[in-house]
DNA sequence: TATACCGGTATACTTAGGGAAAGCGATTTG
DNA sequence: CAAATCGCTTTCCCTAAGTATACCGGTATA
């Protein structure tokens, strides 16, 4: 059985396996961004409107603080969220998308139209 | 502070938050298809062509072959790719992208524009 | 006959993600 | 004064995901 034919195939012509895979890093980025157990239902909750930490979690039902603290600063460094602290007594702690947060939608919107798709597909069998 | 006003922004006046979470469930879909630490070079891989099971596993530095046997049955049951056996001696695998796997090409590349953008957002910093 | 390739499986292990529960300082409410 | 709310953090635990390694029957190759 000869592959050196087959091989050639691995790649395009104009790129190696090395740049291959380095197209696909940030790929990997965005679906980082997404992923975990509740970053999306939290993304959702915010395009809502501001919301503070007590209220998101109230929403999300099974959503446990630590959780709830930990995605937060994922999407703060990410600069999806933004973090507002006023200085009132006692302290009021808002959380809202940022407009480069607000560019994720049609993204989101993309992987719905598949997985709408897909849902489909999968249950008629 | 009252919250009653606030809280009226939780979701959209026309759906509750049982169906926003709903709307979330397609995108849930479509993310899982993608997730996991192989499936994307997986699935770039056989855009490419028909490979054969080591011909995959040489290509993707620190595939095990359990793990693609694995994520090539999930491929598989989500209709993404196609096994093919040969009636050969020895007996040939070939897996390919079933047409409908090709329809994730518009969605990678959405994921694949968004983070390149994101990427580099966060270098630049 | 020995070695290597094919398409995987089986077993044991480590790591990462997430859940449960408690607690903290500050403040308001009864 | 007691209890509750806010915005978290800490600790411990469990499970799912992934890794490492060995192995299997069959065949081809040296």
């Amino acid at each position: 059985m000869e592959e050196t034919e087959n091989d050639k195939r691995k790649c395009p012509a104009h790129m190696s396996g090395e740049q291959c895979t380095k197209a696909l890093l940030p790929v990997k980025d965005a679906l980082d961004v997404l992923s975990g157990k509740w970053k999306l239902q939290i993304i959702l909750s915010l395009t809502f409107g501001k919301k503070r930490f007590k209220q998101i979690q109230r929403e999300i039902t099974g959503l446990t603080p630590k959780m709830l603290s930990k995605e937060l600063k994922d999407l703060e460094i990410n600069d999806l969220a933004i973090r507002k602290v006023y200085d009132t007594t006692p302290v009021i702690v808002e959380y809202e998308l940022s407009p480069y947060g607000r560019t994720l939608k049609p993204l989101i919107g993309e992987l719905h139209k598949w997985g709408t798709k897909h849902r489909k597909r999968i249950i008629s069998r």
